[in-house]
DNA sequence: GTTGTCCATCGAAGAACGTCGATACGGGGA
DNA sequence: TCCCCGTATCGACGTTCTTCGATGGACAAC
């Protein structure tokens, strides 16, 4: 007890855990008033741990610098100092989290930034002021 | 080879892995033309990876939503599911990372976001672009 | 003073992560 | 055709993280 004397607990707290999604209940919800619920926190805990390295932000910030916005691994390598077969690693990791994209030409593999995603990722942040 | 022929690479990437900060060449730099330096990356990524967890996305929404923009731990243990102590365990890591503030009020432990906190990181996040 | 409540810290167990060397795949050039 | 070069994947090792139960400290009520 003494928990549920603060706020409305009982309407949102205890089905939280388990419910799904949906609700909605009035129109235009106010940005994330009632909690952000579990899946999008899971998704959005995704994005942000690609970006939990210092690695990754230095590879994603390295690739949004280089010429054209786009950089091969022989190009980020050097840069932060990590073998190739580590920097693949991370790469893959900002692929997966749609933060890079790859594309094959030739024998070499060039990364750039998704256009939307860190606008996205920054107006989310924002959203659950 | 070929990994300097793209840009002007002996100018930063060299050095880029050992040098500490400073430099700032010329005035205004633009943003982070010429991508986050190692000790800009680290504090980045500390912050990024208190997000990485969606725990924490979900207890940092909570406390936001809730009353007056405060909760106390036993408000928090129900919502999220976990044992009070991991609980205690996550809100010290948010805390740590300046993204929520602690303060004793009698028996009860209030957490509050941090006003600016979430806006600045959004805000480093587009500048990446 | 005693008891009860709220919270942080401690120690441990299991999972996840970052890093490397070795290796395999695939495209270009000789 | 054969070899070289750029990348991705694999297996392994050490570190870090998440979670818990148990414990201890601080404050309020009786």
């Amino acid at each position: 007890m003494a928990s549920t004397l603060t706020t409305a607990d009982p309407d949102t707290a205890v089905p939280a855990t388990t419910v799904p999604a949906a609700a909605a209940p009035v129109c235009c919800a106010p940005l994330v008033r009632e909690a952000t619920d579990e899946a999008s926190a899971r998704d959005l805990a995704r994005t942000f741990k690609a970006l939990g390295d210092a690695t990754r932000v230095r590879l994603l910030s390295i690739v949004a610098a280089h010429d054209g916005g786009e950089a091969c691994v022989c190009d980020l390598t050097e840069p932060v100092g990590l073998s190739q077969p580590t920097v693949s690693h991370h790469l893959k990791i900002l692929v997966d989290a749609g933060l890079l994209t790859r594309e094959q030409r030739g024998r070499w593999a060039y990364y750039s930034l998704v256009p939307g995603a860190l606008d996205r990722l920054g107006r989310a942040l924002t959203d659950v002021r």
